[in-house]
DNA sequence: CCGAAATGTGAGCGAGCGTTCGTTTTTTTT
DNA sequence: AAAAAAAACGAACGCTCGCTCACATTTCGG
């Protein structure tokens, strides 16, 4: 009902590496990828993530037989996630995980030691999702600022929408770590603001934007890629997709810090339709 | 160290009702208030709370004496805000609030009848703390769209300025209200999100922004103002005020949506400074 | 300075928690 | 099909929780 369906390419066939052309100019790239493309880059299914948490725990893990470990063992975050991002971790007791996911309260402990040691895993894999995607940028990238602070936003709304409970829960949970852990969650929060602010910095330098200070509008960056996963339901019953997200940002973002296309770098589509007055959607 | 100390009346005089010129032009009007002078206007101390808190749960709260009552209410409420803070509100238990606090068991006993009241108490001052200070904006913005938005931006930092860790509570408490009280922050959360949208949507009609999506613009404001109590300690760690948080939102917020300053409006200060490249702060 | 009203106290209650472990059930090997 | 290995089970344990209540202490008008 209030769809106004303006992104581009979704539905469309996911854009991989560089299909040539489809527009005019020869250096045309496909920048604005779907989320679609993104899953097909990476996986972050369930069963892939329990598949990587088993390997990372084989010592801990008292389950021979992989399959069945990660068959268990799906069933035991899945089930965590949901009770926890519904009443909180530590209201939810093992008793009511054990109900829930079809285990016994005995076979729950073959694969943790301890409820800490539970939350412990998830984090695990939410800090080591964020620098696999994250932590390298590609490298055609690396002379273009503009380009990669959209990256940079669009890889983390597509990363946080393939594990949105598994980012609530760090979120949310993330005081109540024991400590290092704790530490572990500021460190990586530090660490995408500062790829954001170090974006930033050279597309100041380089003459492209224009901001006051680059540290502040790095941090005020972060709650806007937060808030996609924070607040999920909320754009998830005012139909918004991730890639409607990832517009929108983007294009708040870039008119806050007068974002100028680059001379000779890569174009990027959308340019034509960018400055129309738009209408309002009242209430 | 970082400081840039570019906010304007801060350490001077706060900004009362309208002490005419200083600047040029007849109409100035003062519109950048500080959060003394907000101070000023509303009384959000621990005692003022308490005292309001007291009043609206006369029939539950056995002690007569009002000062006996309010001086107990004040450990109480301290204490729980500091150890649900940091620990939740549901690890935190009823023996430790009584040791830190000083009082015993039974003394807890007389100011609320379950653990679950205490925490309705709470959220209920700070509802009813936001309907008291953004429910009603001053009548002579209602003519000016911009001039409101910023009010809306600027009263929602020192309000949560004032009352930050009743706000960190609620917002990280909120999943844990007992449904009640879950559907009242819902409410009064999307309420602002309402009143910053009735406001671009006015400034857009009247050609003063240009955005795409009124709603979306809206939703992407909210997350802004959030993160100034949720992400206290980091802004108190580099040294940024209320004030120079609000300039900076609102610098993001009005370049974001290219708001023009009104024809025939009341004028506001720092207009000459505004549209310089500024230098990059790296890292 | 008394005595009644108001406050404060903290051991004790049952419930529910995380965790363990002797046992049973299932699967695999022989 | 029997024996061995692996996995699942869930009652039981010690502990902490929210909450109560019979009693001790303080307050204060007369």
């Amino acid at each position: 009902m209030k769809r106004t369906r303006t992104h581009q390419a979704a539905d469309g066939p996911p854009v991989g590496p560089a299909p040539v052309d489809e527009g005019a100019t020869p250096e045309w790239r496909p920048q604005w990828r779907t989320f679609k493309s993104f899953q097909a880059e990476f996986d972050f299914s369930l069963k892939a993530i329990c598949t990587r948490m088993l390997e990372r725990h084989r010592d801990t893990i008292r389950t021979q037989k992989p399959h069945v470990a990660v068959a268990k063992l799906m069933r035991i975050i899945q089930t965590t996630l949901t009770l926890a991002n519904r009443k909180g971790f530590h209201s939810m007791s093992l008793r009511d995980l054990a109900t829930e996911s079809g285990l016994s309260m005995g076979a729950l402990y073959t694969y943790f030691d301890t409820k800490d040691t539970l939350l412990m895993m998830i984090l695990g894999e939410v800090s080591s999702a964020v620098s696999e995607t994250l932590g390298s940028p590609p490298g055609h990238l690396a002379d273009h600022p503009a380009e990669r602070l959209r990256w940079l936003l669009e890889t983390h709304v597509y990363l946080t929408e393939a594990m949105q409970p598994w980012f609530v829960f760090a979120y949310m949970e993330a005081k109540a770590f024991p400590k290092e852990g704790r530490e572990k969650a500021t460190k990586s929060e530090l660490s995408t603001e500062k790829m954001i602010a170090d974006a930033l910095a050279d597309g100041l330098k380089r003459g492209l934007f224009s901001m006051r200070d680059v540290e502040m509008t790095a941090s005020m960056i972060k709650p806007l890629l937060q808030d996609w996963y924070v607040k999920r339901s909320k754009y998830r019953r005012r139909g918004i997709s991730p890639e409607h997200y990832v517009q929108a940002v983007t294009e708040f973002v870039e008119a806050a810090i007068r974002c100028r296309p680059e001379p000779n770098a890569v174009k990027h589509r959308r340019s034509s339709q960018r400055r129309e007055p738009a209408v309002a959607e009242p209430s």
